[in-house]
DNA sequence: AACTATTTATAAGA
DNA sequence: TTCTTATAAATAGTT
């Protein structure tokens, strides 16, 4: 008995792209967050390192984890960084043209950056599908991949291109552009990584 | 040849017990914030999570993860009841910053176009080699293509990155961004703890 | 929620 | 600190 050899294909390796399922990325979700939440202990426990996360669900529920609590690491934090975020915003009444079109520049550089990412991973994932005797992995999603990202850079493109024309008087740009924004269309952010020096 | 037997005896399991040798936990600390950022920045992707991790060192330094900022996270979970991000503003000019980011805009925006093309073949290429009971065209140099394409685009976005803030003098802005500019600079860099002196 | 087959993360060692 | 390697852990796909 027992001939059952159905056996579950097993992990296999996924591309760094939003889950488009919805209850599939409620899944990993909770499944990430509860391992990301076990590292952390770890980090704590085994270096005596203090830890405070939060995370919010992409239904904006919050979830998080302090060590020896959120309150003490954050309250330590925004100390050290002179910073009182949400009851004293920071006079920011003058964003100049040049704040706003480096605050877009920074969105459209991530964007590059996880594209790259991107195009490495697929990369991979092809080189892994030959020697795996060749798994489908295109009949996937990869229509979109790149595709997508190439949408929100675009979007990013143009809204920094519109910041500066309209701050300048000079259009002589929208012809030669109007065909470059007529193709994607998405919404993403990239993470990014922070060491407080 | 090859008789190089010597191989390490691997990763071993260990006690999840504060780590004595001081040399020993630095590294661990070092090596698991890097791969506790990498887990959160993974379940921002895939879920689209905002997360905000602050860590301290046992020697007290802070080390900061966060998606899309660590302010926005944590100023939205300091604020549970305050959220108004209104941010719906773009007065003011600067003449000599914008005039040179158009010139760079231009041939940033034809670079995109660019990317978009070669992706549409790719795309075509794909789709046709699946009818065509699958020739491998990606054995061909599709290796590099987007990745030069956005490799070329990222230095030009740098350069356009720099002219921002090299003519306009935002100093507060500089701090914040600089991090981000870092981790965009290809290689994630190791989150190196600094050891002020 | 539980169960594997795999992919990842890492403890050691160099 | 960076790289390598063997092994421990995390987790994607299924049931």
């Amino acid at each position: 008995m027992m001939l059952k050899k159905k056996e579950s294909i097993g992990r296999q390796k996924i591309l760094m792209v939003k889950i488009k399922k919805e209850s599939h990325r409620q899944v990993t979700f909770s499944k990430r967050r509860a391992g990301l939440f076990k590292k952390a202990s770890e980090l704590c426990t085994l270096c005596s390192a203090e830890v405070g996360i939060i995370v919010f669900s992409p239904a904006k529920k919050p979830f998080s984890f302090g060590h020896p609590s959120v309150e003490s690491v954050l309250d330590r934090y925004l100390s050290r960084n002179n910073v009182s975020l949400a009851h004293t915003h920071q006079p920011h009444e003058n964003p100049t043209a040049s704040c706003e079109l480096n605050v877009r520049l920074t969105k459209i550089l991530s964007k590059v950056e996880e594209e790259r990412k991107k195009g490495q991973e697929m990369e991979e994932m092809r080189k892994a599908s030959v020697k795996q005797s060749m798994i489908n992995w295109w009949e996937a999603p990869v229509e979109e991949m790149n595709m997508v990202q190439l949408q929100e850079m675009k979007l990013a493109l143009e809204e920094l291109r519109k910041a500066v024309v309209s701050e300048t008087n000079m259009a002589p740009f929208n012809d030669v552009k109007e065909d470059v924004f007529g193709f994607l269309d998405n919404k993403v952010t990239a993470p990014s990584y922070t060491n407080t020096s």
